[in-house]
DNA sequence: AGTTATAGTTATGTCGACAAAGATGGTATT
DNA sequence: AATACCATCTTTGTCGACATAACTATAACT
């Protein structure tokens, strides 16, 4: 029984990412919907129907239900017993309270990974940002690129935390709640280049391995992220 | 369209303790399986076949399937694809991994609930301890008791927060993996009395709404509690 | 006209049966 | 006797159909 690869990769997202095709069909609702959802193109609070994302997905109501309970596990969908599943709402306090509790995990997992990540991985992430700079004086418009990346950016500092406990609540949940905010906000953020340099600042921090450093600098990053995204959808709610 | 009580109690615990009979047929199943891997009737590691449970509890497989993705998203069960769910093992690095990063959730759920609990809040909370104090005399042998107090006290906590992400993170999720350890470790606990006794002083921080303290004291507890839970894993560990 | 009751429609919850993949055990061969 | 192969059995994955609860629209009544 060989051909079930288990993504070891080094550098890959966790679980629902990649792997478009393989495993249960369950599996792959899954990943459809989280994408769907994560894009955009199912809105918010919209109401999923069984029938319809089954017969779009080809395939029966029982795996799509079970990839709803496995979606609301992951809060990106709200079930009501006999009422249905809709897409979760991120308003201003739900991304509020996701802010907060990122920048504490975050920095946590920065803290630790100054101790813990060896120097051949600080060396990867410094070389990560030297690619994210490139792909920014290239694309200057393309900032939602930078954004996938800044993310990716967080998501090595927390594997380098060598706490899975940490990897799963950073890598699979909240992970998609922020792609899905990023999606949202993208349109008109500009702040990839201070964001940039933060990120330096951190890895340097790293690099001298001082953890405590390192902590603060990723909290006032995050703080600073959720100053920008707060005042967005301030402009969001006075426009409307 | 009454009828439909939404648990707003104040002093309840989040989804999966009471309300054994209420919901879905897979709501159910969740809540009978969560329960008895929780109490160690499952043991860890445990094949979880389909089939025999849905026996078991009176449904078919349907609800069932459901209820068995709702845990995995839980982390109580690990699926692995064609081959079935199995209760998950709690190892020495999934537990250190867990104190962990309960140790920065708790800790800033306690900072910001200097400020934002309620004068009666406290004073309940204060109650709480009262309450737990009488019992402990009582019934000096009964640990486990105490132990949901314990948690019982965590999660006014994190209720404090004011923040819900906060709230489901210790609530839901990390709440059932931690009573999943306590049952199995409270056996020879007898840590009861300092605990209530660091209880008091994170009450009383939090009552001179100094934050910083609050937190401290907070994460020293849960250290402590770490080290206790990690010798009895090496006594049991030298047992075997 | 507004509100309530009621019938009809739609969508969710559940079950049983079938298909396919995995595990098991026995037999034959070296 | 040990190993490899094959048949069988178990278990998971999936589908279609039925029951029940929620939603909707129409109509009757105040």
């Amino acid at each position: 029984m060989l051909g079930f690869v288990h993504f070891v990769d080094n550098r890959s997202f966790p679980v629902l990412i990649s792997q478009p095709q393989q495993g249960t069909l369950a599996d792959l609702a899954t990943h459809k919907l989280a994408q769907s959802i994560v894009t955009g193109e199912l809105a918010q609070g919209q109401k999923l129907n069984e029938a319809e994302l089954a017969e779009r997905f080809g395939m029966g109501r029982g795996p799509l239900r079970e990839a709803l309970r496995h979606l609301e596990g992951m809060r990106l969908v709200k079930r009501t017993p006999n009422a249905g599943a809709r897409v979760v709402i991120l308003d201003r306090k739900t991304l509020s309270d996701l802010y907060a509790v990122r920048e504490a995990l975050e920095g946590m997992a920065c803290r630790i990974a100054a101790s813990q990540m060896s120097d051949e991985d600080i060396a990867q992430l410094a070389a990560l940002l030297d690619r994210h700079e490139t792909q920014i004086e290239k694309q200057g418009g393309k900032v939602y690129a930078q954004s996938e990346g800044d993310l990716d950016f967080h998501y090595q500092i927390a594997r380098g935390s060598r706490n899975q406990m940490l990897m799963d609540l950073l890598g699979s949940e909240q992970y998609q709640l922020l792609r899905m905010c990023r999606y949202r906000t993208s349109r008109n953020a500009q702040r990839t280049k201070p964001a940039l340099s933060q990120h330096r600042q951190i890895v340097e921090a790293l690099a001298n391995r001082d953890g405590e450093l390192a902590e603060l600098l990723m909290r006032r990053h995050i703080q600073g992220a959720w100053r920008s995204i707060s005042e967005m959808i301030d402009k969001e709610e006075r426009a409307a």
